[in-house]
RNA sequence: GUGGACGUAGCUCAAUUGGCAGAGCACUAGGUUGUGGUCCUAGCGGUUGGCGGUUCGAGCCCGCUCGUCCACCCCA
C-alpha cells in the first residue's frame, strides 16, 4: 500500500522531465541486500590453533540498517566541528600552547580508553560522573573499560606509571582532548566535549594553586574573555568530616522543610545540600554553617595565603562558600571559572573581592553579601539564562589522589577548561577572529602552464606563502572567480604566452591592475608587496 | 534520568479550511578567443527527521520514535 502511494506521487515529476532517473534510483540503494561476506579468519587466532577462526557476530550488537537514514546521523550529543569554526579552535589551541611553553608545562596525551576501575578509584564511586554518566563497556577481551570522562585520572595514572616522581619536581603537564559523559545534551553540554587541562605535581604550597589559577585565568583573558574565578576551600578530609557532621546536624533539625532530593543528599552527599535550588531549601542555606569556619588552622592559613597570592596577581575572584565540586578527589582549594555576563557585575565583584582578604575571620559574612547580590538584583533575564551552562572550567587541589592510586604521596593541583564553551564565548566576537585568506592565487592556462604552476606552487610554499589554486579548472574565468571567493590580494596568471617569454602576470584583485614580471623575480617581488 | 517547546533543500524561511512541496542565498555549468566581483539563463539539491494511524487525499490532524533547544539534575 505505501509503495503504491509513493508511485503515484513520484509519477508526476518523472513525467515532466520525460526521462528515467537512474541517479535517484542509485541513491536508494543503501544497504547491500546480500549479507556481508564472512569475516576473514582472525589475525590473532587462539594459541597455535589451525583452522577457521571462531565465527563471531560481524558487528557486535549492531544490526544492518533497514531505513535509508539509519546510522547516517551523528549520535546524540555528538557534534562535528567544522572548518567554519577553525579560527576559534586554532586561536584557543595556539594560546594554550604558548602559555604552556611559557610556564614550562609539558604536553602529553593519555588514552581515550582506560580500565574502568581507574575512574572509580579516582573520581569516586558515589559521584554522578561514575554512577550515571560514564561510558563503560566490556571490550572483546571482556575487560571492563571506560571512555575517559575527565582528564586528571589518566594523567595521574601516567605520572605514577612512568615514574615521573623521579623527575625534578614540580612536574607540570598539559593536555587537550575529548571527554565523554552520557548526560542529557543541551547547548554547551555535549556527550563528547573537549577540554584543555593543566596539572602540577609535587608542590604543596599555596603558590602552586595560585600559579595554576593564574594560568587558567590568563588563558581566558589572553583570548579576550572576561573571566571570573569562584573559589572555596574544602580543607582536608578531616576538616570536611567535622564540617559535614555539623552541616547534617543543622539540616536534620530542619528536616521537615527540605525537599525530597535534599533528604537523600543528607545521607548520600551532604555537601550538595548547599547548592539546592529548591525554593524551600534556599533560605536554610543562609543560616547554614560554612566550611571555611570549620577548617583547621593550617587549612585556613593555606587558603589565606592563596588568596593573598591571587590578590597580588590581580586576579578577580569571588569567594563562594557553597562551591563543592563533583569529584571526590579534591582537597583544600576548589575553583571554577565563569565568563562574566555584564560589565556592572564585574565591577562590583572586583571591589568586594579586594575587601575580603583582609579579615580572615569574617570571610563568611562578606561572602554572604556577595552571594546575595545576584539573587536580589536579577538585573536582566539574559544574565540569568547565561548562568546555567556558563562554567568555562574548574579545578582544584588533590593532594591525596596520587597516593590513593598507588603512588608515593604527592601533592598536586590541576584544572580543566571546556573548549566548546570557550569557543562559544569567542564566537561572540567574530571580528577578533577573522580567518586570514591566502595572499596569492595561482591561475594557469594550458597544459604546459599547468605543469609550471605546480612547481611555482612549491616555490611559493618554500617561501612560506599561503597559496590558493585549482588545477582542475581550465578557464581563466573560473579560476579568477575562485580567487575572488578566496579573497586573495594577488593572482598570478601563467599562460602559454608568459611561458614563452619567461614572465608571469600579477593581478591586483582589488584594483584590477596587472603587471608583467620576470618569472625569476616573482618571489622577491611578492615578498615586497605583501 | 524528569518536565516542556520545536523539527520543510547545505543555510534563512514560505506553502489558504487537509488539495500538485516553493523562494532567496549557496553550489555547478553556460552567456564562443586569456580576466573575478554586478547581471542573465539553466542545472543540482527534499522519502517535509523516521515509522505507523485517520482521510478519497497529510508538510498540516493523531500515536510512537529519533534529534535539537529550554528548565531541572549535573557539569566543561
Amino acid at each position: 500500500m505505501p509503495s503504491k502511494k509513493k508511485a503515484i506521487k513520484k509519477k508526476k515529476p518523472a513525467a515532466k522531465k520525460s526521462a528515467p532517473k537512474p541517479k535517484k534510483k542509485a541513491r536508494v540503494i543503501f544497504a547491500p541486500k546480500k549479507p556481508a561476506p564472512k569475516p576473514a579468519p582472525a589475525l590473532r587466532s587462539p594459541k597455535g590453533e589451525v583452522g577457521p577462526a571462531p565465527v563471531e557476530k560481524e558487528v557486535v550488537g549492531a544490526e544492518e540498517p533497514k531505513q535509508k537514514h539509519e546510522g547516517l546521523q551523528a549520535i546524540r550529543g555528538m557534534k562535528d566541528i567544522l572548518p567554519k569554526e577553525q579560527q576559534y579552535w586554532y586561536a584557543l589551541l595556539d594560546h594554550a600552547q604558548r602559555l604552556a611553553q611559557f610556564y614550562d608545562f609539558g604536553w602529553m596525551q593519555t588514552p581515550l580508553l582506560e580500565d574502568a576501575r581507574l575512574y572509580i578509584r579516582s573520581i569516586g564511586r558515589g559521584t554522578d560522573i561514575v554512577e550515571k554518566e560514564m561510558y563503560v563497556f566490556e571490550d572483546r577481551d571482556l575487560q571492563k573499560v571506560a571512555i575517559r570522562p575527565e582528564g586528571t585520572a589518566g594523567v595521574v595514572r601516567a605520572y605514577i606509571q612512568h615514574g615521573m616522581l623521579n623527575l625534578p619536581q614540580p612536574v607540570k603537564l598539559w593536555y587537550w582532548g575529548s571527554m565523554f559523559r552520557h548526560e542529557r545534551p543541551q547547548k554547551g553540554r555535549y556527550r563528547e566535549h573537549h577540554q584543555v587541562g593543566f596539572e602540577l605535581f609535587g608542590d604543596a604550597s599555596p603558590s602552586a594553586d595560585a600559579h595554576l589559577i593564574a594560568t587558567a585565568y590568563s588563558l581566558l583573558s589572553d583570548l579576550g574573555i572576561n573571566a571570573e574565578v569562584r573559589i572555596n576551600s574544602i580543607g582536608t578530609p578531616e576538616d570536611r568530616a567535622r564540617y559535614v557532621m555539623e552541616l547534617v546536624g543543622y539540616y536534620r533539625a530542619k528536616r521537615s522543610y527540605l525537599c525530597e532530593d535534599c533528604k537523600k543528599r543528607m545521607i548520600k552527599n551532604p555537601l550538595r545540600l548547599l547548592d539546592c535550588k529548591e525554593e524551600s531549601c534556599r533560605p536554610l542555606r543562609e543560616e547554614a554553617p560554612q566550611i571555611v569556619d570549620w577548617l583547621s588552622e593550617s587549612s585556613k592559613k593555606f587558603f589565606m595565603e592563596l588568596l593573598e597570592d591571587l590578590d597580588e596577581l590581580q586576579i578577580p575572584y569571588a569567594l563562594d562558600p557553597f562551591l563543592v565540586r563533583g569529584l571526590d578527589y579534591y582537597t583544600h582549594t576548589v575553583f571554577e571559572l565563569y565568563a562574566k555576563v555584564t560589565v556592572k557585575e564585574k565591577e562590583e565583584e572586583k571591589g568586594e573581592a579586594a575587601e575580603v582578604i583582609e579579615q580572615a575571620g569574617e570571610i563568611g559574612e562578606v561572602v554572604e553579601k556577595i552571594e546575595e547580590k545576584p539573587e536580589e538584583e536579577k538585573p536582566e533575564k539574559e544574565a540569568e539564562k547565561e548562568a546555567a551552562q556558563s562554567a568555562l572550567g574548574g579545578g582544584g587541589r588533590y593532594d591525596l589522589l596520587v597516593e590513593q592510586m598507588g603512588g608515593r604521596p604527592t601533592p598536586a593541583v590541576g584544572f580543566g577548561l571546556g573548549m566548546e564553551r570557550i569557543v562559544t564565548e569567542l564566537k561572540k566576537r567574530p571580528e577578533d577572529f577573522e580567518p586570514k585568506p591566502p595572499s596569492v592565487f595561482v591561475a594557469h592556462l594550458g597544459q604546459g602552464a599547468r605543469r609550471k604552476a605546480l612547481s611555482l606552487l612549491q616555490q611559493l610554499r618554500l617561501e612560506g606563502m599561503r597559496v590558493g589554486f585549482n588545477l582542475s579548472k581550465t578557464s581563466l574565468k573560473a579560476q579568477l572567480d575562485i580567487a575572488d571567493k578566496h579573497k586573495v590580494r594577488y593572482t598570478l596568471i601563467l599562460g602559454q604566452k608568459e611561458m614563452m617569454d619567461g614572465t608571469i602576470i600579477i593581478r591586483d584583485m582589488e584594483s584590477g591592475a596587472q603587471e608583467m614580471i620576470d618569472s625569476n623575480k616573482i618571489v622577491p617581488y611578492l615578498k615586497k608587496m605583501l
